[in-house]
DNA sequence: CCCATTTGACCCGG
DNA sequence: CCGGGTCAAATGGG
């Protein structure tokens, strides 16, 4: 349970834990060329950005002694079904959002709350046993309706109070509509099918072999799910304010009970499994939208890559 | 009036 | 029985 996967030595740890931060960075320069409403004369910048992710990924997949799986790609699939067991037995909460499903979690620990571009909704709260602050729950908003399955949870770090641990599960099913209907809402849904793409991670993924999204790894579980962060779309809707301080998690009101003793303990209570995943049809793509209206410049106050660091679980 | 959040109850697995 | 996750009625805001 330790917070990063690669246990193995310390350095590995850092490494490992590098390495993710560069594939975020990757991912979300990813995010922003496909946002950005490039002339197709890009096409290259974002072949090269998936590329880089790719290698990163592969990278942290060795790293964690699964390069077999890894680079494997339909692999994925399979050595997720071999390591289903584990999986099981890890997942033994399947009760959670997707009822069927086991979802894949990627753990995330941010200064500030991540705008993952999706758009969530609270469906709970609770005091969690060791910590100081209340665990708060969310599903991908957008319609249950689409059944988009994705959840997370946000919860303000223990030692840092400045940091917030988000974790999520689960695909965005919602796909088609979700992203980037949210999106869409900047100006309306009007617009609707007009304006959003889908980020086509196929060439790079294809080229891995491997799903972008997710990647199996040994015992320890962990599955990597696509970043989360970086692919966020962008969509920014609702009020300006919310996005920044609320934005997705909106610690807005729990925040404040800050102090309050409590000893530590990182639980690493968050199930996760590949399993399920690798047997539906992966979704590899998410819908992005453009960062839109804004402007890339917005992603660094969405997200502060230098404060994230993602962790395997 | 609509809808997201709130909050306590309920449920499940360990 | 406990801890954690989800549900759902009530509430508040826009």
């Amino acid at each position: 349970m330790a917070l990063i996967a690669t246990g193995a030595t310390p350095a590995a740890s850092v490494a490992s834990e590098l390495i993710a931060q560069g594939r975020e960075s990757a991912a979300a320069l990813e995010a922003l060329l496909q946002g950005a409403s490039l002339p197709p004369a890009h096409g290259g910048l974002q072949s090269l950005a998936a590329e880089i992710l790719r290698c990163c990924d592969r990278a942290l997949a060795v790293m964690r002694g699964d390069e077999a799986e890894s680079s494997t790609g339909g692999g994925a699939a399979a050595a997720c079904g071999v390591k289903r067991k584990t999986a099981a037995a890890q997942a033994t909460r399947k009760r959670r959002v997707g009822g069927g499903g086991a979802a894949p979690a990627t753990r995330v620990e941010t200064a500030r709350t991540s705008e993952d571009g999706f758009l969530w909704r609270k469906y709970g709260q609770k005091d969690i046993k060791n910590s100081k602050h209340p665990r708060l729950y969310f599903r991908c908003s957008y319609k249950e309706d689409d059944g988009c399955k994705a959840t997370r949870q946000v919860q303000q770090s223990e030692d840092d109070p400045s940091l917030y641990v988000i974790t999520y599960f689960g695909e965005h099913t919602c796909s088609g509509k979700t992203a980037a209907a949210a999106v869409d809402d900047v100006d309306d849904d009007d617009a609707a099918s007009s304006r959003h793409f889908v980020i086509n991670f196929g060439s790079a993924t294809a080229s891995s072999g491997a799903p972008p999204l997710l990647y199996s790894s040994d015992s320890n579980g962990g599955v990597l799910s696509e970043t989360t962060l970086s692919s966020s779309p962008p969509q920014s809707m609702r009020s300006p304010e919310q996005d920044r301080e609320d934005s997705g998690v909106m610690m807005t009101k729990e925040e404040p009970v800050d102090s309050r003793p409590a000893s530590a303990g990182s639980s690493p209570a968050d199930d996760a499994s590949c399993a399920s995943l690798a047997m539906e049809p992966l979704i590899d793509n998410l819908n992005w939208d453009k960062f839109g209206d804004s402007s890339f410049v917005d992603i660094d106050e969405f997200m502060n890559f230098g404060e994230i660091d993602l962790f395997q679980i």
